[in-house]
DNA sequence: GTCTATACCACGATAGAC
DNA sequence: GTCTATCGTGGTATAGAC
């Protein structure tokens, strides 16, 4: 009596989940331009209009693929942050904020949900995916998350200004995606993998502290440009 | 007798000459992902075989455009760091290597080369484009300079490892980026468009102020986990 | 050597039959 | 719900004119 059957490689799921199920093996493979409705349709062993059925279009079904892992995801963010906020209370500091974004991740990997060993490839390719469609989503489906950790980065950080905040916050969010862009993604999800604790603090640590510098590092006012205006003597 | 003529709306160059300038035009206007080859060749005034005759592909036909921009970049940006190198000998410090890396893109964009004025806005794209072809195009061109700043990286900031230094500067360039492909971005190039100096000077060290913090806090030891792992009680 | 016309294949999307 | 047929557009390849 198997009325649920055990995940094989092609699912006898129903055809709107076995789409979602290839899109998103096919999408952490290579990427959304790597990705054909062909091929999809193919590995799902549906046919080729199937999906703009079930999901209207390409673009639309690679957001539902997103949206099935980050959602779940984003609610661990919040609820991290807000258990931070409520027991720090006004000892809260950025690193703690840092923590939360970052923490749940880890931690999302290492859980027993279906496909929780690939959850971290998957996040790297749709944090660094170039295409616009998965980069569109990431940023307004990211905008109430964003929101709230900004006011917690503003109460974190007070001594700065909203736009100082603002262009600090892209810049260490840019960052972090300059890390996972380049080449110490395999490293860094090596270590996150493996790593018993220690190996997985250390580098939660390392990252944080080069952003925390960057956020908390006083700006020279606008007269104080003495550094530069030398070196402009020189040539 | 003019036999040099004076620039047009389509010009009268030769083929290989107006394909690449209707090319970078669309280029700029929408990133290569919004340009076909039956838009650039229509654009141009030459046959749709045109591109594949004088420049084999699609991709070729970018990395054309793009090196004709930043080959002169490059080039100043080698020349003044070695300058500020045989200036400062030991005296040199890692925010005189990154001047020496964002300077020049503002002092070409004020030059009274042909496109001067289109710079920066080029230049926005080229580093900030979506596609792989550009990407690609821009880390393989910039290893040879990368390397040499990494070498002058290196000396100014002895006390990081090689293994750190490449990881603090990966999150350095990726904030930069971050920069450039956010909001932030079109602030920037107006600043930097319209500063007499005083403009200039000061976003200029407010973004190498962030960038040097990044690269010279210390790091933790592997011990020195405190904070994260009594972070790690609360939860 | 240059340039043109044209054919080719893969893509996403859609209408309409079943 | 599912399928087939087909459309428009994309980059590319080539035969042949000049």
């Amino acid at each position: 009596m198997n009325f649920t059957d055990a995940p094989t490689r092609v699912s006898t799921a129903d055809t709107k989940t076995r789409i979602l199920d290839a899109a998103e093996a096919l999408f952490v493979s290579g990427g959304f331009d790597a990705l054909s409705m062909r091929q999809i349709t193919a590995a799902a062993q549906v046919n080729l209009a199937a999906v703009n059925y079930h999901f209207g279009s390409k673009d639309a079904l690679i957001q539902a693929v997103l949206a099935r892992q980050l959602d779940p995801l984003h609610e661990q963010r919040l609820d991290m942050l807000t258990r931070l906020e409520t027991k720090l209370g006004v000892k809260l500091q950025c690193e703690h904020v840092l923590i939360a974004m970052f923490l749940p991740a880890v931690r999302m990997s290492r859980s027993e949900a279906p496909h929780a060993d690939r959850f971290l490839q998957f996040l790297g390719r749709a944090y660094t995916d170039p295409s616009a469609v998965v980069r569109d989503f990431i940023d307004t489906h990211y905008l109430e998350v964003l929101g709230r950790f900004f006011l917690a980065f503003q109460r974190a950080l007070p001594e700065l200004s909203i736009d100082d905040l603002a262009f600090r916050l892209h810049f260490a969010m840019g960052a972090l995606s300059g890390i996972l862009a380049g080449g110490e993604t395999q490293r860094l999800l090596k270590e996150f993998t493996q790593g018993q604790g220690d190996h997985e603090s250390f580098l939660l640590t390392r990252l944080i502290t080069l952003m925390t510098a960057a956020l908390r590092v006083p700006l020279p006012g606008p007269q104080d440009t003495h550094l530069f205006d030398s070196v402009i003597q020189l040539l």
